[in-house]
DNA sequence: TTGAAAGCGATACCAC
DNA sequence: GTGGTATCGCTTTCAA
């Protein structure tokens, strides 16, 4: 057992043939005698020869590989894009690889720009927020996931958060609710900004005044969840219903109507944004805004992968796809006459 | 923005200077005088020169990379462990790759045998379960991390199951159980094997027999969670405590235990394998026995990047590390007097 | 159908 | 300090 790995020169050699011919006979081609393909794959089974696919991609210009990149491989939003990616990729012979930047820009950075980022075919980048002219370097087909930056130059897929906001304030609206607070999270980027968009406009368009005492806004954590959720029971004039704008604060909130011994769907109505363990497992169950995560990865991948074939290297015209979201409605809203 | 990469020689040529200096200020090395080297850099800054890594690697022999295999890149404790080992490999400076194998063996065999398993320095398996001539064609320093198999040849770092287990059962022995269930997994691995054998040990060494009607076997999955959970609390006499042997289990016994109606740590005891969203969100929250999942991840990182220094690729004495486990008590036992 | 040889992009040894 | 060149493992014309 040697450890030195063997080229396709041993196997050559060993064969009684030319390089070029096992070259041949390991990428499938035609024109080799049936005897001889034979013999080389015998020796390359005996050899236990598996070819250096680098030193391949270096002439190919092609590696079959795309990546993708994502902030934090722990969030199940990521993971469950990721699957969907997967799936396609593997269907249409890439492979995929993972890469966490644990939140860091600089490693999003390290990664396109100086190492394995020049190595693959395609790109799929995740709930990533750099300005346009960063995503402008990046030569390469690319996708643009949940977070789109106009003037990148790349395809997006997203989803729309307007109206899956929009309909959350709606079917606040339609059960009678008034008091509609909405804990949101910062305006940094479009996903922010449009679920804040789309409470407004269905209040306003229902004839309400969206209160500033009903907009907390602070990070998308579930501590402030926790702690908007109490601030906003606390006070004189509680809401009858509040709008949890992601997974996690919707989390905190929950906890914190648990704490605060309140009925969920009786003494506050809760509506998530996206879905989440709790909202699933307390009852009444938690009305959220689903999002097509799973699709959203299978979209990524197919119009990469399209690209790619296309070599469509330089975009002339991006698109952007959006795909809807449904509001799951159970148990959490409750019915004011 | 032209879309052919650039190489070392357009580098070399634009600075007028040979191919040989260019690499050597991009790799930093000395014997370059500050003019040549200041040139140089602005060139590569000028033409936006990113160095092909895979070409670098065929020569040098060396990737800096690493791969990380997981079953299912949506579990919590999976992706705990790859942030253990990104944090090392990033320490270290090497980059990770996560290939999730989708649970399917082919796909393992796919990437380590003819794919990018062959450009990576080094790999981590987690709960992978072949059999120990599928490692042993393994030419690549590699770490089995959760499952291990013996005569692998590799080394590993797994936690102490039989102990977990065992500490738990005894918890609940101290506090006065003696009808105490297991809901069990399979036995195919060392991990299912140990934590049966764990409870059966400190039941037997306090005096207690574990019976058969307390013994329910099923998957590893939360919906046999909740069936025997079920089925136990639904029997003539029924247990006063339960050990879930995974988390998926326990989510579902928790379940079970609520649709039930029966108060958790008064009716019924629990304590659960591994820590999981549940069993902290209910109240009381569930005692679990809690494995240092990111330190399985960095310890594996650790063991792995000394032994790609070491060029330690045939091992002779496979190490294998063992981590404690703790029982983590909260107020899912009840004290029976 | 097969082989020889050039080349992919970079490194590293050896001269100068 | 700097440059020339063999080399890494493989693909791909071009001839034979």
């Amino acid at each position: 057992m040697t450890i030195k790995d063997i080229t396709i020169k041993d196997v050559a050699k060993q064969a009684g043939v030319s390089v070029s011919t096992v070259s041949r006979v390991v990428n499938g081609l035609d024109r080799v005698s049936d005897a001889t393909r034979k013999r080389v794959h015998k020796v390359i089974q005996e050899l236990n020869f598996v070819p250096n696919t680098m030193a391949a991609s270096i002439v190919r210009k092609k590696t079959n590989m795309i990546s993708v990149v994502v902030p934090e491989i722990q969030n199940p939003f990521y993971t469950a894009v990721i699957e969907g990616t997967e799936e396609i990729a593997k269907r249409e012979g890439f492979f995929t690889l993972v890469i966490s930047t644990n939140g860091e820009e600089s490693e999003e950075e390290a990664f396109l720009e100086s190492f394995l980022g020049k190595n693959v075919d395609g790109i799929i980048l995740i709930g990533s927020h750099r300005d346009a002219a960063f995503y402008k370097e990046i030569r390469k087909p690319t996708i643009l996931v949940d977070r789109y930056i106009n003037d990148s130059g790349h395809d997006g897929v997203m989803i729309d958060n307007y109206r899956g906001a929009y309909e959350a304030t709606k079917h606040f609206m339609a059960y009678g609710h008034e008091r509609i607070a909405i804990i949101d999270g910062t305006h940094d980027f479009n996903d922010g900004k449009d679920r804040f968009w789309g409470y407004k406009q269905a209040m306003l368009e229902g004839g309400l005044t969206p209160e500033l005492r009903y907009h907390k806004q602070g990070s998308w954590t579930e501590s402030d969840g926790y702690r908007y959720t109490m601030e906003l029971m606390n006070a004189s004039q509680p809401p009858t219903a509040i709008f949890a704008v992601n997974n996690l604060i919707c989390k905190g909130a929950i906890k914190a109507i648990r704490d605060l011994n309140l009925t969920l769907g009786e003494d506050i109505s809760l509506i998530g944004f996206d879905e989440n363990e709790l909202a699933q497992f307390v009852q009444p169950q938690v009305t959220v805004v689903r999002r097509p995560t799973r699709e959203m990865g299978v979209q990524a991948a197919e119009m990469l992968i399209q690209k790619i074939r296309e070599e469509q290297k330089e975009v002339s015209n991006p698109k952007k796809v959006i795909l809807d979201v449904e509001l799951l409605k159970r148990g959490s809203v409750k019915k004011l006459k």
